[in-house]
DNA sequence: TTAATTTAAACAAACGTTTAATTAACTTTT
DNA sequence: AAAAGTTAATTAAACGTTTGTTTAAATTAA
């Protein structure tokens, strides 16, 4: 599919919305309003709400992956910098696509749009083959231990930061910093976040039990 | 408020189709069919589908803390005991009440039902807030180290089970285990969980940096 | 008798999608 | 280069459903 800039438009504005309200609490009307387009726009280029939503994963996943694969092809670093690149890429990753994220988050929930599961799936096993690749090396050279449960890992990584990243609201109030401006805040998160789970791994990838 | 017979009944009906479709993908007419109950009867018990939506969370909460406390009171364990007891508690919790708490993570993704966001922020906060004197008691009798991050610890335990628990298929599917039984499977996951989960505790509050 | 529960029917509003007419953009023909 | 022809984009209006909620009558319980 090729993604013209009305498209682009119109998928970045569900994104949103959908992000807010989610995917049934968000009437099309509102997305053609916020994309500043017809109604009758979004069946004429997608066909409907539901293809809307599913060419929306396609756009995001294409690029997703590719960047992680560069970046684990990188062969001057140790293993234990890629994991430590790794963590930092998917704190970027949550923080600087916070919305399409939370749509994810919201999909895995239920499976009722079967086209999306089977997107996501895909999505985390090709994910989860390259981290399997990226331990597998470490092993290989000594760095890491062996017995190392890699959807285990993956669970506290991609659960650690989506948690935090979308319960951000609660975080910040919880620890009386309401007085950081959004960006001040993201970056506190930031370096917090990335310097636990840098530990975190460390201990996994490393201790033995 | 007293919840008779036909309350509850309702209430658990919704608990599951919000679960399995979402707050706004539930039309009112499928709670009161799955309740085996008159459609009027919703608005008439409860006011509103939102208002049901906030008589189950109060519902659930009720009894939720209440266990935590008097776990956490036990002077006979060790402070790491308790962490222990506490990560186990949470896997149970997620496990055994996985529709509710569905429910519970779809409503942080977005602040749009303020009434629900309260109580999950307070119900938070008490949360903590206990973790918290737990910690501090450990701290007092040596057993854990200074500086603990109590916010992004509970990231890490809440967001590890909530994710592996609430994206089971993805598992399940991925490490190719779709022969086990659904118990079979929970009591794996439940054993490798507490075990990763405990490994990881022990470096947050005992390993120094 | 009175109050609480339960019912089927009705309500207006909101929903996703389609229609048919109009405008814009591009191609081909002269 | 202008006119005619053709496809694509855009629009307002309408479509039939489904939505959450209310009503007013009927049934049950106290």
């Amino acid at each position: 599919m090729e993604y013209s800039e009305k498209k682009v438009q119109i998928m970045e504005a569900a994104e949103q919305l959908f992000a807010e309200k989610s995917f049934d609490g968000t009437p099309v009307r509102d997305i053609a309003d916020k994309a500043g387009v017809n109604l009758a726009m979004i069946s004429y280029y997608f066909g409907s709400k539901e293809k809307l939503l599913e060419a929306l994963f396609n756009y995001r996943a294409e690029t997703g992956i590719l960047k992680m694969e560069s970046m684990l092809l990188d062969k001057s670093q140790t293993s234990l910098q890629k994991v430590n690149a790794l963590i930092d890429f998917y704190i970027d990753k949550f923080q600087n696509q916070t919305c399409f994220h939370k749509i994810m988050s919201r999909e895995q929930l239920h499976n009722q749009r079967n086209e999306i599961a089977v997107l996501i799936q895909q999505f985390k096993k090709r994910n989860q083959e390259l981290v399997k690749q990226l331990i597998l090396e470490g092993q290989k050279k000594g760095e890491f231990k062996k017995n190392i449960d890699i959807p285990l890992m993956m669970a506290t990584l991609i659960g650690t930061v989506s948690h935090l990243v979308t319960t951000q609201h609660f975080y910040k109030e919880i620890n009386n910093l309401q007085s950081l401006s959004d960006d001040e805040f993201k970056i506190h998160i930031k370096k917090k976040l990335s310097h636990h789970l840098k530990f975190l791994f460390k201990a996994i990838l490393t201790h033995e039990a």
